[in-house]
RNA sequence: CGGGGUGUAGCGUAGCCCGGUAUCGCGCCUGCUUUGGGAGCAGGAGGCCGUCAGUUCGAAUCUGGCCACCCCGACCA
């Protein structure tokens, strides 16, 4: 067992926190409810903020970067909008600090703004202000922005990735002339975000739309990837928004079509955060520690030889150094751990700590018999293998492990996913965790009174929904097809 | 914002009931021996015991206030 991490079955909160800080991915930090992303924790995010830009950029997007503070004003032009985001936003309303009479460093209330800012829970009003400016004609659409930045939510209640005060985001905002092109916008982005979770992350999601009570504030439509996490709780991975002219309309932008008429335009949005880092970890982890995709893990290969007397030691360095020149050759990230301060068990567990996937161990019998010793984070296998052409075999085994990786969490999250009849079962159902497959009314008095029941919520109604005769599990009216319920994060 | 915890060295802790400036382990530094699953020995450094006040000759310990963080819940991505 790894010391210093709680295993999964006694507590799985607290094996998360534990894997998060012991791995080195994030500390909590001074002010509450905000982190510190190391730098390992940072590596792995900036691996995933750069496949997803380069999928953004495939797409036609281009960045661009928006104010953190919005004034107060624009907050209140979008009704929905507003009292999504209402309570929990920290506001600006002071511009200086000073000294007071005690020595100590006070806002100087001298200093108070005539307007107030709100820092940023989301761009879509200060970027549609903008937008009105940069719109004026057809052809001038579509707008395909996205920017990545800091976003602020005042939660009553922080998980370290999952949920905190100020996280990490790419926010995608665009603008489109019909309603069916942004439409398109919309679930083409959802796709993006679903192939990128499921081959980047080697993370299973379905695609889905939200009810209207989980549907983001100002949206026609929300979509979501919902992702199943080991203890059987459901977490949204990402979203993305058709939000009809609800925003063009509330920042007056309208554009001139070819037949010279003025229409309001066509809005997206969509995002992904820091959050997507509790996934991943939640999603392959083991009680050894992290366990990493390769397309993910900062390092993919360990090397660490193991010295016998001093006099191997430079000859064994030169052997893995030279390993580790080939393995970078054909494109792996690897790493040397030569370090004489700690020896090889450390080592191992450490690395296993951290999820990379492939660890090499050379030892000089290995230089005698011309092998090295290979081990498998995810299956935590190891085995003796041919040291020629070891690098080729650790490139395959890169896709081999994303692969197994993927798989696995397929097969754990059909095994946790139940089509349920009757209000008995899926009680019984909810309580042990998983997904839920069930008929529903639609309507939100029903959903309500299921959340206040069970406090399993309608995570989506899958996009390749069946169309199937049924009756709701709750009220026993009719449905055309089942929906998606679970307790989520 | 309710309920429950926890605050003593970088980390984990003992001491607290019954006041006398702090225990042990890991880690760190030095040296030697080691190195195929979390090394051994020897020596060493590191603390305003969360904070403020009170009681006392004397407070980690007793009393009161405050603060911070974590967990569970309501709210949310």
């Amino acid at each position: 067992m790894a010391k210093e991490i709680t295993e999964r079955s006694q507590d799985y909160a607290q094996w998360y926190n534990d894997l998060v800080i012991r791995a080195g991915l994030a500390d909590y930090s001074a002010v509450r409810g905000c982190m510190v992303i190391k730098p390992y924790g940072f590596a792995i995010w900036e691996r995933m903020r750069d496949a997803l830009d380069t999928k953004f950029k495939a797409t036609g997007h281009q960045n661009a970067y928006f104010p953190l503070f919005i004034p107060k004003s624009f907050f209140s032009k979008e009704a929905a909008h507003v009292d999504g985001f209402a309570k929990e936003c920290a506001v600006v309303t002071h511009y200086r600090l000073r000294n007071g009479a005690d020595g100590q460093i006070e806002v100087d209330p001298q200093a108070k703004l005539e307007e107030e800012l709100i820092v940023r829970p989301t761009s879509e009003t200060i970027i549609w202000n903008s937008y009105r400016d940069w719109i004026q004609s057809y052809r001038d659409l579509p707008l395909l922005i996205n920017q990545w930045a800091n976003v602020v939510r005042w939660e009553m209640r922080t998980r370290l990735f999952l949920r905190t005060t100020e996280f990490l985001w790419q926010e995608g905002h665009t603008a489109h002339a019909t309603a069916e092109e942004a439409i398109h916008e919309t679930k083409q982005m959802l796709d993006v975000y679903a192939d990128f979770a499921e081959q980047w992350m080697a993370m299973p999601v379905i695609k889905g739309v939200k009810t209207e009570q989980e549907r983001f504030a100002g949206a026609v439509d929300t979509y979501c990837i919902e992702a199943l996490m080991q203890d059987g709780k459901a977490l949204q991975a990402g979203t993305s928004h058709f939000l009809g002219q609800n925003f063009a309309k509330a920042f007056d932008v309208q554009f001139a079509n070819a037949q010279g008429g003025r229409e309001y335009v066509w809005a997206t949005s969509w995002g992904v955060s820091t959050r997507l880092m509790g996934a991943l970890i939640m999603a392959h982890s083991d009680d050894q520690g992290l366990v990493l995709p390769p397309m993910l893990a900062p390092v993919q290969v360990v090397v660490v030889p193991i010295y016998k007397g001093a006099d191997t030691i430079s000859v064994l360095r030169d052997a893995c150094q030279k390993l580790v020149h080939e393995c970078q050759a054909v494109g792996l990230r690897v790493e040397l751990d030569a370090e004489d301060n700690a020896r090889p068990g450390w080592k191992f567990a450490h690395h296993e700590l951290r999820g990379v996937p492939v660890r090499i161990a050379v030892g000089m019998r290995d230089l005698e018999n011309g092998t090295v010793e290979l081990a498998r984070r995810d299956l935590q296998t190891k085995t003796t293998v041919s040291r020629d052409g070891i690098a080729l075999v650790c490139q395959q085994l890169m896709n081999e492990i994303q692969e197994t990786l993927f798989n696995k969490a397929l097969d754990f999250r059909r095994s946790m996913t139940f089509e349920v009849d009757n209000w008995e079962d899926f009680q019984r159902r909810i309580e042990a965790g998983g997904l839920v497959a069930a008929h529903w009314d639609g309507s939100g008095a029903t959903e309500t009174a299921i959340k206040e029941a069970t406090k399993a919520t309608i995570r989506c109604i899958p996009l390749d929904q069946k169309s199937e005769a049924g009756s709701c599990i709750y009220s026993g009216q009719p449905s055309q097809g089942r929906v998606l319920f679970a307790k989520a994060y």
